[in-house]
DNA sequence: ACCATATAGTTGATATTGTCAACCAAATTC
DNA sequence: GAATTTGGTTGACAATATCAACTATATGGT
């Protein structure tokens, strides 16, 4: 019951922690969603980085990625360059232009950040995310899960 | 940081039991989505139960909530009887074959739960349930986060 | 009792997000 | 050097989310 409530919870944070950020964004007449504005904090982050390593990270299709890539190339944020090691790919990373607006609107979502984690110490903040990731790996690692009842398939 | 992290572990941690969740659905032939499961899930427990019920517990559209009543009255699982002290409104409950299937697969969906949950003592699950809360409470009552910079709009 | 307004729920249109499969070109394996 | 794998793109489509308009009943104020 308990880990149910868990996961609803988490849905809604992830909603309503999205519909907050879409107003900031929109604020700083931010053209993209939210989840743009996911991938190009992977890309500031992970650098270099490349198409999969998002799509790694963010755990999501490919497909998807490669779309929300094109509208960030299209709108100016980020830039491709020739992967170095490997033809086929190409490094991502952020634009001036994308940078300076990244700046911008990450500085306003982390001060929505910090007002929301008051009640919760930095400790307590950490030992939260390492459950979550405790679960999260067995999630990925525990294939077998899938097959509890009969035979499967 | 950490706070980001959160959000994105919350982010992976939905994804992926959904996708596992959606597995042990088919399996069990479920016809619909894991969405309509968790709409099941909230009538079964909150009765009685009306549309805005779910709706509200959800957070999610009512239109979208009323599009998920709609297949599951179509499919059998549920049924509407008139509210005695509302016209306007309509109670919902499982049928007896909307029971018996939705026992099944949430059996199934315990099993799956108490095995991601396993390195995670219960006194610790509520922390974590209780932190994720508080989050979430911020996140509802302070609306004024959504005007941070400027003027706003 | 009467009107204005609020509430429960439905429907239509549309946007966003997620999934699946096919495909190309470079890389790797044997 | 042929077969397979990997990085990435594209098309088609399914699932989920949002917004506005609308019906019918309820409720509050006068």
């Amino acid at each position: 019951m308990t880990q149910d409530k868990i996961f609803i919870e988490c849905s809604n944070l992830l909603h309503g922690f999205k519909n907050l950020l879409n107003k900031a964004l929109t604020v700083y007449e931010w053209p993209l969603s939210t989840t743009h504005f996911k991938v190009m904090l992977f890309i500031e982050k992970m650098q270099p980085c490349t198409s999969l390593a998002v799509t790694a990270k963010l755990k999501r299709d490919k497909a998807q990625v490669a779309r929300l890539i094109q509208d960030l190339l299209k709108s100016g944020f980020i830039q491709k360059t020739p992967n170095p090691t490997d033809k086929r790919s190409q490094l991502l990373e952020l634009t001036d232009v994308g940078h300076h607006t990244f700046q911008e609107v990450n500085q306003a979502k982390q001060v929505m950040l910090d007002r929301l984690f008051e009640g919760i110490t930095p400790e307590e903040q950490d030992v939260l995310l390492a459950h979550l990731m405790s679960v999260s790996e067995r999630l990925e690692s525990q294939e077998y899960l899938q097959c509890t009842p009969k035979s499967c398939k």
